[in-house]
DNA sequence: GACGATGTAACTCTTGGAGTTACGAATATG
DNA sequence: CATATTCGTAACTCCAAGAGTTACATCGTC
């Protein structure tokens, strides 16, 4: 299971800019409450959506975020690499040198499905767009 | 990504019961020296592979662990059930009560897209078993 | 220049996996 | 039967990472 939330928070809060796309930047502190949670926790994940290009921030008094780009031009794989940029499957620390075949040559035989089914997830998020989850919101 | 290794090191321990099958129990200390790990930690994880009946114990001098039924007919979905029963998506906590329609309707919007992707998360792993990982090996 | 916003450092709190020790229960073996 | 070996599990420590919080330098508008 995915050890945090930021993925799921990061969708919040894009939708959010999603919805005021055109009416100027959006502050922390009000993506903060939406999401529940403190500004800075808001501010350090726009720093990762930002480096992705999925948001702009606007410095200075009256300043915040907006979306970087259509909405729908942003799928929740985009979203999902953006912020949790580790790899779905933890490997253990395996010893190529050991005498037991199976520690020695377990990592080399499950790359290939374990990077097959990350791909499968992958895909799947990329149906989704920012926009479906945005304005299926009344 | 996942928070743990346990998968994979369930994987590892199946995949050496798997080769030890027909030729007796394997005791968690043998499999702990494979994975690299304690045996306390290897008897714990097939605590829940035996829930799963993915493995069978045998108590008592000589007892161990043996694979629980063909190697080909457990799937790498079926392991991953067994050891990480939580959602691969963690959801933040929302306020279905919010005056923001984003914080009071996501979980409702998300779930399907979500849910979609852990099914084709599930339905790749469910194309390798156990015999396909544990006999790649020379 | 003052105000309100970001960017970020520094710290704490909490959670969960992993590692370890210990010991009771079970059971094959001599 | 006595012993040795193994599981099952409790109890504890250690560690890493996310999350929350405070604080403050910096930036840019008013």
């Amino acid at each position: 299971m995915l050890s945090s939330s930021r993925f799921v928070v990061a969708v919040h809060a894009l939708s959010v800019l999603a919805r005021f796309r055109g009416k100027g930047p959006v502050c922390s502190a009000l993506v903060a409450e939406s999401v529940h949670t403190n500004p800075v926790v808001i501010r350090r994940l726009m720093t990762e959506l930002e480096r992705a290009r999925l948001v702009k921030s606007v410095a200075g008094r009256a300043g915040g975020f907006e979306i970087g780009r259509d909405p729908a031009e942003i799928s929740l794989a985009d979203v999902y690499f953006a912020v949790e940029d580790e790899n779905v499957f933890r490997m253990h620390k395996t010893d190529p040198q050991s005498s037991c075949p199976v520690a020695a040559q377990l990592g080399k035989v499950l790359s290939g499905p374990l990077r097959t089914a990350e791909c499968a997830l992958h895909s799947s998020l990329a149906k989704t767009s920012i926009r479906d989850v945005a304005f299926a919101i009344v």
